[in-house]
DNA sequence: GAACATGGCTTGCATGTTTAAGTAACGACG
DNA sequence: CGTCGTTACTTAAACATGCAAGCCATGTTC
């Protein structure tokens, strides 16, 4: 039973400011994509990983794990755009266990149209209101933070383009 | 019609980063409540910002304001509190309109023990792994993200302490 | 080649969140 | 005073999410 490492004034500071980030700018993003293409940004983002990954298809597990998700809940976003006709689904003729998910042309149409809109988006969220150098260092900084929360995670950037 | 303003490399790989970072703090945050105290995150902001308050209770609105939730939300989080004995409601004297949400005893203990554990996981994940300079580098980065996603928020040091 | 173990995905259930409708209290106007 | 409009909150229904159980295909062991 220690005295706990409290945090001064300035570190309060910070975690306030940073809460409020966390919460606003996901929803920001979030409620532009509902109000201009009717999607959530997990959507988008699972479409636009299809849509960069090669033959545009990719596995449920590869494509959960890129959008940052669990597989039940890939496994009904994809359900839902199945629905609307933008992604099939079909068992992998390599080995029927996995699932390739397909993003199909109308799909491949709506993630064009959307794209320019979410980036938008994002560009005036994020880096308008930064310096350059101060885009750099939010890249180590959340480098940082990612490593210390899952030091399994690979965040270094290896990771193939999506956006 | 005009050509979007694409990310550029770097600009991708700050945005990935971030992406990641948007995701797994809050959830590494809430897994660490709900494992050692059984509450989330936002039933312990909802706590912590009453034990501060004065008479350690507030309008339902307000803190809504305070926790970055709306206020169906916020009666739900503090109608299970109530359940559970940590939080108790009544009409405001002054204006009948409001509900007054007040911390009891309970819920103050409740708050004392958990606070340390809390603390120590956002010292973990945020603190440690920045340098001071970093720190200071994020809470002015935050801010201006902040003011570009809601220019009408006051994000600047003016909020009552709570954490 | 038949039973079994493994791993990937889906479905069902419990929970929490959002949106919209409903309720109650206050203030203003006639 | 009585009605109207506004404000603060709660409740109801639709929906999304995590967890756990089930299903199916594969590879392994004997």
């Amino acid at each position: 039973m220690e005295e706990p490492r409290w945090l001064d004034a300035e570190e309060l500071q910070t975690w306030y400011t940073l809460a409020g980030l966390l919460v606003r700018l996901p929803s920001a993003l979030d409620a532009q994509l509902q109000r201009d293409a009717g999607i959530s940004l997990f959507e988008y983002q699972t479409m636009a990983s299809l849509s960069e990954a090669p033959e545009r298809s990719m596995r449920m597990s590869h494509l959960a794990m890129l959008a940052e998700g669990s597989l039940p809940r890939m496994s009904q976003a994809v359900g839902r755009l199945e629905k609307r006709g933008w992604v099939r689904r079909t068992p992998d003729p390599t080995d029927g266990r996995f699932t390739l998910a397909i993003l199909t042309e109308a799909g491949w149409e709506k993630v064009r149209e959307t794209a320019p809109g979410h980036v938008e988006a994002t560009r005036t969220y994020v880096f308008d209101p930064l310096t350059r150098a101060q885009a750099r260092q939010l890249t180590e900084i959340s480098r940082r933070i990612l490593r210390a929360v899952d030091p399994e995670s690979r965040c270094p950037g290896e990771r193939p383009a999506i956006d």
